[in-house]
RNA sequence: GCCGCUAUCGUCUAGGGGUUAGGACGGGUGGUUCUCAGCCACCAAACCGGGGUUCGAAUCCCCGUAGCGGUACCA
C-alpha cells in the first residue's frame, strides 16, 4: 500500500528545530496563548531554528477571518514574528488548515483502506444513550466501539437510512509511549483510551488528526503547548503510528490559573485575559513578555528582569515547572512601570500621546512638544500604565476638573474660620507669583519659602491648599512644577477661581 | 463517575538527605519629601498529611488528601 507521507509536500529538511503555535482563530489571542506562542518563540530563536504560525481552524463554525487577523496583531505587537506561516506562507503549502482539506482526506483513505479507522454510524442520541451507561458503569470509555465491524448489509440499511458516518480511529490494544520533555515519559493503557472521531459525519477532520498530520508534514520537531493537550498526546502518537508518520518531540507547560486557581480562559475571563486588552490600557510588550515568561519559567534564584535578547540567549525548557501559575496583576504592573521608567522622556513622551489623544485632551497636531515632555519628566516614575498619564495630567489640560471633596475638608478646611484662612494664604501665594520676578522653579520656591517662614505658616498646609487649587486633587508631581508648566496667566486665573468657589 | 497531571511564604519561584529554606511581587513599619509615587532600612509570611528508608527527610519511596485539566462529530 501507498503511504500519503511517501510524497512530501513541504521541501524542508530540518536541521535545527521547527516549533509550531497554532491557535485556532475563534477569538483574540489570551494571555496562555500569548505564553505558549513566547516559549516557542524563544525555544526556536536560542536553537536558530523555525518558528511557525499555523493556524487550526477545523472548526469552521466558530473560526472568523477577523478573529485570525486580531491573533496577527497581538502576536506582532508583541514582537513574536514568525518564521513560516499565518500570513507569511513558506515551503510547507498553506498554514491554514481549512485550505489543507485534501491533504487530510488522502491520510483519511489511507486510514480507512489499511483498516486502522472505520466509518461510526453512531447517531447523537445513541452516544449520549452509550456515554451515560458508560458513566452508570464507572466505565472509562463514553464510547464502546461498536461499528467497528459492521457488515456490508448493516452499512447499506444505515445508508439507506441517509445517516451520514463519522470516521473513527481504531484504538490498538498496546501500550502507548507518551514522552514529554517536561513531564517525563510515562506508558498509555489503551484501555483508558477510545476510538476517537477523525473525521466528521459533515466531512470536516478533526484537531486530533490534522494536528498531527500538520505537525509531520510541516516537519515540526517539537510540540510545545500547554496541558490542556496532554490527552490528546496519546490518540495523536496512534494516528501518527498508523500512518507512519514521524512523531515530533512533546513539551506540556503547565496551565495559567486565575487567581482561584483555575484555567484562565476567554469562557471564563471574557477580555480579562485578551493580550490587544492590555495594549489599549497601556501595557508595554516588552512587561508582558517578561511577565508571562515567568510564569512557569525560572533562570534562577535572583533575576527578575529578562529583555528578549537575554530569554532567547537563557530559555530552556528543562527549566520550565509542572504546575500551574496564577496570574497576578500586581506583578504585570510592577514589570510594566519598571519598563515604562526605563523609556527616556522622548519615548516616554511618544508612548504617552495617544492616551492623551484618545481622551481627546490633544489634537493630532501635538501642539509644544516641550511643554509634553515637560509634563511626562514631571510625573516621573508615577506610571503604572501608560494610559495612567490621562488622570495623572488632565488637569495640565483643562481646568474643568472637579476639587477632590476629601482633599478640600483636609487642606482647604471645613470651618468657616479654617477656610478665611485658606483664602488668605491663596491671595497671598497669588500676589507673590504675580510680582516674581522670574517664573521659574528657583525663583518660586523661594519666594514661597520666604513667604511660609516668615508667616510661620507649614509648608505643607500652604502647598497642598495651592497644590488643590491648581490641580484638584492632593496628591501629583512636584507643585513647583505644576507651577511653572501651567504658566504664570494660568496659575493666577486658577487661584482666584479655586477662592471662589472655597 | 472515569482518565491524567500537580503539590515550597497570599502570588511567581530558587534550592534540595544535615541551610537561620534564598529572591521577587504584594503587604506592614520607620526614614527622606510640599503631597503621592519613588528611594533607603527593617518586619511578618512557606516545604499538604501520614507512613516508610536513613544517624538524619522539606528533599528519596509508598499511601492518602486536595487542587486542577480532560472526559465533544471544540481546539
Amino acid at each position: 500500500m501507498k503511504n500519503v507521507a511517501d510524497t512530501p509536500r513541504c521541501a524542508v529538511t530540518p536541521e535545527t528545530v521547527r516549533v509550531r503555535m497554532a491557535p485556532s482563530p475563534t477569538g483574540y489571542l489570551h494571555i496562555g496563548g500569548a505564553r505558549t506562542a513566547l516559549f516557542n518563540y524563544l525555544f526556536a530563536k536560542h536553537h536558530n531554528g523555525t518558528f511557525i504560525l499555523r493556524i487550526d481552524n477545523t472548526d469552521t463554525a466558530r473560526s472568523t477571518d477577523a478573529s485570525m487577523h486580531e491573533i496577527y496583531t497581538a502576536l506582532k505587537w508583541l514582537g513574536l514574528e514568525w518564521d513560516e506561516g499565518g500570513d507569511k506562507g513558506g515551503p510547507c503549502g498553506s498554514y491554514v488548515q481549512s485550505e489543507r482539506k485534501s491533504i487530510y482526506d488522502g491520510y483519511v483513505a489511507q486510514l480507512l483502506e489499511s483498516g486502522n479507522a472505520y466509518h461510526c454510524y453512531c447517531t447523537p442520541e445513541e452516544l449520549e444513550e452509550i456515554r451515560k451507561e458508560a458513566r452508570a458503569n464507572k466505565q472509562t470509555r463514553s464510547y464502546d466501539g461498536r461499528y467497528r465491524d459492521l457488515t456490508p448489509e448493516a452499512v447499506q440499511r444505515f445508508v439507506a437510512e441517509g445517516r451520514k458516518p463519522a470516521v473513527r480511529i481504531k484504538i490498538p490494544d498496546t501500550p502507548i509511549r507518551v514522552d514529554d520533555l517536561i513531564l517525563g515519559s510515562r506508558n498509555i493503557d489503551p484501555a483508558t483510551l477510545e476510538d476517537e472521531v477523525i473525521v466528521r459525519s459533515n466531512g470536516m477532520p478533526n484537531y486530533n488528526l490534522t494536528s498531527i498530520i500538520d505537525d509531520a508534514e510541516m516537519q515540526i520537531t517539537h510540540v510545545i503547548r500547554g496541558t490542556e493537550h496532554l490527552n490528546n498526546t496519546p490518540k495523536q502518537i496512534v494516528i501518527a503510528n498508523a500512518l507512519g508518520l514521524k512523531v515530533p518531540q512533546f513539551a506540556h507547560i503547565p496551565l495559567v490559573l486565575d487567581s482561584g486557581g483555575r484555567k484562565m480562559s476567554k469562557r471564563h475571563h471574557g477580555d480579562l485575559v485578551a493580550v490587544n486588552r492590555y495594549r489599549e490600557q497601556g501595557y508595554l510588550p516588552e512587561a508582558m513578555l517578561n511577565f508571562v515568561v515567568r510564569l512557569g519559567w525560572s533562570y534562577d534564584d535572583k533575576q527578575e528582569i529578562f529583555s528578549v535578547d537575554e530569554l532567547i540567549e537563557k530559555f530552556d525548557l528543562e527549566r520550565v515547572g509542572k504546575s500551574g501559575s496564577v496570574f497576578d496583576i500586581k506583578k504585570l504592573e510592577w514589570l510594566n512601570s519598571h519598563y515604562i521608567n526605563q523609556l527616556d522622556i522622548a519615548a516616554r513622551t511618544d508612548a504617552v500621546i495617544p492616551f492623551w489623544q484618545e481622551e481627546g485632551l490633544l489634537n493630532n497636531s501635538v501642539g509644544d512638544r516641550d511643554w509634553l515632555e515637560g509634563i511626562v519628566e514631571a510625573v516621573g516614575e508615577r506610571l503604572t500604565t501608560l494610559q495612567d498619564i490621562v488622570p495623572q495630567t488632565s488637569y495640565f489640560f483643562t481646568d474643568a476638573f472637579e476639587y477632590e471633596p476629601k482633599a478640600v475638608k483636609k487642606w482647604w478646611g471645613n470651618s468657616e474660620e479654617k477656610q478665611e484662612r485658606t483664602r488668605e494664604i491663596l491671595t497671598n501665594i497669588s500676589q507673590i507669583l504675580e510680582e516674581i520676578p522670574t517664573f521659574d522653579i528657583e525663583t518660586i520656591e523661594a519666594a514661597i519659602w520666604k513667604y511660609t517662614d516668615e508667616k510661620d505658616i507649614k509648608r505643607v498646609a500652604a502647598m497642598q491648599a495651592l497644590r488643590i487649587a491648581l490641580t484638584g486633587a492632593s496628591f501629583g508631581p512636584s507643585l513647583f512644577d505644576i507651577v511653572v508648566l501651567l504658566g504664570k496667566d494660568e496659575v493666577l486665573k486658577r487661584i482666584p477661581k479655586a477662592i471662589a468657589h472655597l
